[in-house]
DNA sequence: ACCATTCATCGTCGATCGACGATAAACCTG
DNA sequence: CAGGTTTATCGTCGATCGACGATGAATGGT
């Protein structure tokens, strides 16, 4: 079930998904929409408490960063988590961190 | 050990790893201090390529985040990896992606 | 004691972010 | 077709970021 996780994950990519992740609007949004499974711009504006253009706008750097897909439904707009983006980057960041190792457990420094 | 990974991370404290994590030059930092146990900031410099300032300020902005943790040790600075820090970053961020499912896999959206 | 080295901080500048309101576009509904 | 709804985009404004050079403080070496 792992299609595409696999993709190598550059630094930039690293930077372009945490950087997504940067901003308690936009985390409780991915949260909003994980756990409601809410489809709904208007929805989520109800949620996060922020004016209908900036939900917008996050919403915006959420897909642009692969973290979420969004599809027009007549008059709204369908939003829900993008299942392989989010995977990619829990698994890429997840990665990266678990992969530095400190020199020294608090002795050196 | 792990002694202060299971304090509840908020989503302020997720989105400043997030932020910490979000730039190119602080993942090569954080790769250099990983990799090579670098602990001098001027061996940093090198490898990144930027000016020494500019070092200094994503060194700061690490420390901050709890990622890094640095001690002056003469005219140098000693910094390392924050163990501790990584480790609930990693846990925190990979707990959230993790905990995300979405509401349709490419069926609504 | 003097000088060199290393690093943090300050000031600056352009770019980007984050928020908002206003507006326009697309779409149902009556 | 007219009117109402929903959303994306535009323009704006203040704040923050990211980069740099210059400066200063602390330390080590000669």
């Amino acid at each position: 079930m792992t299609a595409t996780v696999s993709a190598a994950a550059t630094d930039a990519d690293l930077a372009r998904w945490a950087k997504a992740l940067g901003h308690p609007a936009r985390l409780a949004i991915l949260r909003t929409l994980g756990a409601q499974g809410t489809c709904v711009c208007g929805e989520v504006v109800e949620v996060v408490g922020l004016a209908q253009s900036t939900v917008s706008q996050h919403l915006k750097v959420l897909r642009e960063a692969g973290l979420v897909r969004g599809t027009p439904d007549g008059t709204r707009s369908c939003y829900c988590l993008d299942g392989g983006g989010v995977a990619a980057a829990s698994a890429a960041l997840g990665g990266l961190l678990d992969g530095l190792h400190a020199c020294c457990d608090g002795a050196c420094c």
